[in-house]
DNA sequence: CCAACGATGGTCT
DNA sequence: GACCATCGTTGGC
């Protein structure tokens, strides 16, 4: 059963922490959750929806539960799960999985073998998915792509996001203890 | 191991 | 025309 509307309204640090240890499932393909990052509507330079709406961004401003899916640097995409109130703007981004399932396949999309490298990084996880603007703004209530419960209870460490130019001080990064999947261990 | 750097194209001003 | 919520490679220890 995958996760409901319930779960993907709750406030957005708190949706970015209780999907660490969630399961992704996408078509074959499933990871697990291990790392993510908030950003909201209020005080957060580093949002994209912080500057208000535009066409790029105009899925963050939708229903909680739906991705929003951008390109970042020409060659790679990020995915993100909207959260928070409609209209307001904010989104959990995806930073990292630990595989489960269709491992071969993404081998082959990453063009390595070693698991460690082939979800570590939201711009790793897409390309071993296959996720790309196509799954832009689609529902993750229903449908290929959804999250669904498990029973891990993962000790959650906080830190600062990576890869900004503003906002970088925010504490708004989460992972999983000592898991090897995180795409980088930092405060 | 780690830091520096360039690829690459959509988006916004 | 500048800016990226990145990554793989390179060259140094």
């Amino acid at each position: 059963m995958p996760l409901g509307k319930k779960f993907f309204s709750q406030p957005t640090i708190d949706l970015a922490k209780a999907l660490l240890g969630k399961r992704l499932i996408f078509g074959d393909l499933s990871g697990i959750i291990v790392e993510t990052e908030a950003y909201l509507y209020k005080d957060d330079p580093g949002c994209h929806a912080s500057r208000g709406m535009t066409p790029r961004n105009k899925p963050m401003f939708g229903p909680a539960g739906n991705t929003y899916v951008y390109l970042i640097y020409g060659m790679y995409h990020c995915i993100n799960i909207v959260s928070g109130k409609e209209g307001e703007g904010e989104a959990v981004l995806i930073r990292a999985l630990e595989p489960v399932l269709g491992i071969p396949l993404m081998q082959k999309r990453r063009k390595t073998q070693k698991k460690e490298h082939l979800c570590s990084g939201p711009g790793k996880l897409t390309q071993a998915f296959g996720i790309t603007l196509k799954h832009n703004n689609l529902s993750l209530l229903e449908g290929k792509m959804r999250i669904e419960n498990t029973r891990i209870k993962p000790e959650i460490i906080t830190a600062t996001r990576i890869g900004l130019s503003e906002g970088k001080d925010l504490p708004l990064r989460f992972y999983i203890k000592d898991n090897k999947f995180v795409s980088k261990i930092q405060v």
